[in-house]
DNA sequence: TAGATTGTTAATCGATTAACAATC
DNA sequence: TAGATTGTTAATCGATTAACAATC
């Protein structure tokens, strides 16, 4: 498997395949061309070809892929015919929010442990979890053997808590916080914040907004601080 | 102001250099180097600089740029010096969080309408906000001259919703309901689903996640449908 | 002045697309 | 067979980087 020297641009796309390819076995499609995946994701089918020959050759000239032999073959390739244990710190209303969302599991992941530094949430269940006190964070990672965290704090301790998360051997960070992360080269780390997608989208849309009373956008401090996300 | 012909790929990053410049001017800085706000972003000098020269000249030689003169021009050329109203589809766990997410407001956004199709949810108060019945999607979206849609329903709601909304006058669309949703051109789309980036990471991750129970990942169904996000 | 840093150019690097022989 | 579609090549296209004169 080279699985080196695969661009990354590349990689970010396979999970899209891979979703795409799911959608298609529920509609009990059995074979799907790179026209017809394409034209789902908005992908062309030239790209589409290209990424997988990457990894080999998986159709069949005249009828296109086999759905099923692929979602194997790409669930192999991003590693998710396992499952991933996850530890989430971070148990605000977006945490609750990814404690209660059903659709990790089927995907490849599971969240096992969920950390929160609030005494008044430390012990309380949240859905199946209970809550746990993050300065357990370390102990517990290691114990499980967590190699993927997700954050949910506040933009102000997602520093520290990405330091201990990569101090208990997690290898991989995704990140609701809205700011960079200062980690070690040969740690993952994914972003999500909503408004740089806003903001990417507003860019097209021209000046449409409303004016911003004053204490929305106040000049001295045009940006807030944006915890809990 | 050339806003065509501007690189998708650049306007993806103006975005994250408003966030970061936010930061700095809260910690003080009043001119920051290209060098500097890249290191903050992992992101090159060079590039950044090439980035802002598309728009104008904003810095000076020996000393960098100031922090707010850029902020507010990043703010204009992003359309961010107003504020946007939002309206949101889905009141589940994730709707919930967005609407009691505090880091629109600052960032030029602000969640304007609530909608859900649950009856024991519609008229209840969430926040701030009364949950309304997506029955009458359009006409209140027209009456409020809403431009920018979020959508947090089950994925089997999102494409319908999405039309929906293009009817009613929305010309972004920020969906978190894993599927590519199908929209003429002119409308902008941009998705959140945190399995994507789970996925990017677990390719680089070798295979370290936990042997999959039979239920977790069943063969005849290996994805599952993705509800409530 | 000396040091630092921009804006821009040219070169390099990488990704996408079009086209088509192979073949199912 | 005829029609369809892959895998791959070569060409095109676009983005990033390095370097440096200009200048604060």
């Amino acid at each position: 498997m080279p699985t080196r020297d695969i661009p990354a641009v590349v990689v970010s796309r396979l999970p899209l395949y891979l979703r795409a390819l799911c959608y298609a076995q529920q509609e009990g499609l059995t074979t799907i061309s790179s026209q017809e995946l394409g034209r789902r994701l908005g992908i062309t089918a030239a790209q589409i070809r290209k990424d997988l020959s990457l990894f080999g050759e998986f159709g069949k000239q005249g009828t296109g892929y086999p759905v099923a032999a692929l979602i194997r073959q790409l669930r192999r390739i991003l590693h998710v015919d396992h499952v991933w244990d996850m530890a989430l710190v971070g148990v605000g209303a977006l945490g609750r929010a990814l404690l209660h969302y059903q659709g990790f599991a089927r995907r490849g992941f599971r969240i096992a442990l969920a950390f929160d530094m609030d005494p008044t949430k430390i012990g309380r269940r949240v859905g199946a979890f209970v809550v746990q006190d993050v300065a357990r964070l370390e102990a517990a990672l290691r114990s499980a053997d967590i190699r993927l965290g997700m954050i949910a704090t506040p933009a102000s301790a997602a520093q520290e808590i990405a330091e201990r998360m990569v101090q208990a051997g997690v290898r991989g960070i995704l990140s609701y916080a809205p700011i960079h992360l200062q980690l070690p080269p040969d740690i993952q780390v994914e972003y999500i914040d909503p408004v740089i997608h806003l903001q990417r989208m507003t860019f097209y849309l021209g000046a449409q907004g409303r004016p911003a009373s004053a204490d929305e956008l106040p000049g001295a401090q045009p940006c807030g601080h944006h915890d809990e996300g």
